[in-house]
DNA sequence: TAGTGGTCTAGACCACAGC
DNA sequence: CTGTGGTCTAGACCACTAG
């Protein structure tokens, strides 16, 4: 217990009191200086471990008005959300897909496809994330042609579209929206289930800089496939 | 772009060369001390965003080995798992928790809820929360007496078990599973929605050092509720 | 055994925002 | 104005491990 290093002891002890219900949302948590004092050691030990708690959204801090916990604690975990080829042989199985369809059209008149085309068009793809030959999961997908130009090119039926854009183009944010959804007739026909069976749904949106590059809902069929998140911003360490 | 921190920079500079794939999963980076000559600044600086990058999956360190791309790097997002009675009043709704059921038993033979029991007896708990008087999710629970005796005390039709265990037990470790559902027969009831309905389903564990606390499945209706996760392992900043 | 990361120090200057 | 955090420096010692 006591061989850990010394900014973890303070990070954890000051994580104890936040998720012990000790220090509710809004405390104020001991300066910088008030902490060097009483765990008589260097501003920069005490940095660490505070910069790492507000990484974890523990605490917020502020200038002059010092580090507080922040409002909903613990609501910050670390989610696996692998990429579909990984995963499937990570798993030990043979990883296919199979495009069922691709057309460039234009933004329908959905506001967030408009942002999504960037006043360019669109390359729309449906197809089929194989697992051993059995379907594992659907997706539609949505390029934007502004930001990806190149994508025209590409021979998605030789290679998933995540997987070519992946490649080529890098992404700097990325937002997932995770929910259920009872399949409807394309996407269970697709994934070998009767229509109205429940899926696991994820929804991603991914950017490079301020440009909106693809959109993508994954279906999985309930309980081939579960995410897991755990607490704690760190990983590996 | 010349005025970001300088940690910063290296940071998002090497996280550009993962992203991007520019650096391959196994690759290795350029050591604290060719990183300090290259950006001509001091060891703790580099460190720093190292140490970001390792904390968000991205790198692995090692020593003498040095440090190198992660295996699967893009597959850390942060998520939002706020608790219920918070979602819903962010919402504006008004949250109510109705108990349904509560009982006191014996472990069954099933290896996770022998381990979760660790030789004591259980609690079951099984309610609805309602938003608005409208079923928002239905929940069981098991709660570890041995862990947690208190519970018996508490006035569970008043409190919610979530929040009870919140306000009284601290925990350290946490982990969820997501995945999709189809509703059965008694979820079915309490969520108003016909047998077979898709469902959002989140199991949560959650231990006390190396203590189990409790175990718990919650059914959000397809639709009523999802869950967001975003790239980057910083959240206020 | 040498290279690497892990940790820590004792300073420093600055920007910001509440007082 | 002043306390606070944000950043950075130029060192230091240690532990681990791959070569």
């Amino acid at each position: 217990m006591k061989d850990k290093p010394l900014h973890e002891r303070i990070r954890s002890d000051i994580e104890g009191q936040i998720l012990s219900g000790a220090a509710m949302p809004g405390d104020k948590i001991p300066s910088e200086l008030e902490l060097m004092e009483i765990y008589g050691c260097s501003r920069m030990t005490v940095n660490k471990a505070l910069s790492w708690l507000s990484n974890a959204g523990l605490v917020q801090r502020n200038k002059r008005a010092g580090t507080v916990v922040a409002e909903r604690p613990n609501a910050l975990m670390v989610l696996d959300i692998p990429n579909l080829p990984s995963e499937i042989e990570r798993r030990g199985q043979t990883y296919r897909y199979q495009l069922v369809e691709r057309a460039v059209r234009q933004p329908s008149g959905d506001a967030e496809e408009q942002r999504l085309a960037g006043g360019g068009t669109l390359l729309f793809v449906r197809g089929v994330h194989l697992a051993d030959d059995q379907p594992f999961a659907c997706e539609e997908r949505l390029v934007s042609l502004a930001a990806v130009p190149g994508i025209l090119e590409a021979d998605l039926a030789a290679e998933p579209p995540g997987s070519w854009l992946l490649r080529h183009i890098p992404w700097t944010e990325a937002e997932n929206r995770i929910g259920a959804v009872a399949a409807g007739d394309g996407s269970a026909r697709l994934l070998g289930v009767e229509p109205g069976a429940a899926c696991l749904k994820i929804e991603r949106r991914t950017w490079r800089g301020d440009e909106h590059i693809t959109f993508v809902r994954q279906l999985f069929v309930a309980g081939k496939y579960e995410l897991a998140a755990r607490f704690g911003a760190v990983s590996g360490r």
